[in-house]
DNA sequence: AGCCAAGTTGACCGCAGGGTCAACTTGCCG
DNA sequence: CGGCAAGTTGACCCTGCGGTCAACTTGGCT
């Protein structure tokens, strides 16, 4: 690779992390260039999709983030802090840096390593969960994909709420009704991991 | 207004109504034409605008189906139950038709009737909860505003899970985390009515 | 220095959406 | 039944997206 390539690819990567960051991994990707000082021409022969510029991107960012998320809880003495915090954490990721919270909504299944993250985060929240649910200080039956869809769900609002720190109040409606003792029958069984995917993608 | 413009104007409502239901209020207005078998430039002459027309079609049938839920609510002899099932019936609601979901989110502000269902519908939720609340069986710190902003989060997961009812379980989540006893202080301020406003329309 | 492959550029394509309007068709009244 | 206003049509414009490629520029090796 030529240097004057070498140069305009790691402009690139500045460019898009700062617009993934900024707008999500939606950003449109002749911005990116614009940003950049290149060619979208250029973006598209160094990078060839969006989801290999994201790959190179984003993924490395958002699995040393969401892992170490996942080690802290592990880590923390008692379980249901971990629980906590972790949740906590996980949507004030999504709330600083907008690209994260498409990572967990696999909009972008040609990002291998992307997906690879999301399979990685979603596994770790599974342990974070049964953790807490073995101690006894997590009711039964909520499981990962409750997780995954609530945060899903919280992502837009903790975008547009990351200042005024709104979004942590759904958080803590949600733990106070994840406590065993305060837990009621649920009215429906819980959705499989396909399921959760279709539910994600909003596809079919 | 001449008889054939009269039939036009009743095609482009029902085909409106269809394409409003299945995919939410932002489908294309060329679509709605093309499924009702005229121009799109006679919507444009009839209508004027996506706003008017989903003022003419959306915002009696919503208002209905909204009202109704909240005369239910407070109908209910328990103040609780009032209040869980107006939470599900609204869910619910947004699960089955797409349209009702774009209408908390206040997502078209130049509609302005359907501004008007949403600020009915935000006061009646508001009564649903104070009622419960004087009663003692909801968290006093729990506001319209909180409401407002997790229906707004579910809508979409609501939509995707509509057949599998799993939108369910969030709500029970919920439940379960208003109830006094349960009740954790929280880690933020409640949200101001502007503040809630701006977070769903996601503008400044 | 000279040359050529590597790299860059921006015009260009296709598509989809909102929106406009001159030319056409047609309902309806006298 | 004739004629005109009311209404309809679809071609057309614009914007913005993803994506391609022939023509140009330039890095860097000999």
């Amino acid at each position: 690779m030529r240097a004057d390539a070498q140069r305009n690819a790691t402009k690139l990567r500045e460019a898009a992390a700062e617009l993934f960051g900024e707008r999500g991994l939606q950003v449109p990707l002749k911005e990116i260039a614009r940003r950049a000082g290149v060619s979208h021409g250029t973006l598209y022969n160094l990078f060839g999709s969006r989801e290999a510029l994201i790959d190179e991107v984003v993924a490395d960012l958002a699995a040393a983030r969401l892992d170490e998320a996942a080690r802290t809880a592990l880590a923390c003495d008692d379980p249901w802090s971990g629980f906590a915090g972790y949740v906590y954490r996980v949507c004030e990721l999504q709330a600083v840096d907008p690209a994260l919270g498409d990572v967990l909504t696999r909009r972008f299944p040609d990002a291998s390593r992307l997906m690879g993250v999301c399979d990685r985060t979603f596994a770790a929240a599974a342990a974070v969960i049964e953790r807490a649910q073995r101690a006894g200080v997590l009711r039964p039956d909520f499981t990962g994909e409750d997780l995954v869809l609530f945060l899903a769900a919280q992502a837009p609002i903790a975008r547009a709420s990351a200042g005024s720190g709104v979004w942590k109040r759904a958080v803590a409606f949600l733990l106070d009704g994840l406590r065993p003792a305060t837990a009621h029958p649920l009215p429906a069984p819980p959705p499989t991991t396909g399921q959760m995917t279709r539910i994600l993608t909003g596809g079919p």
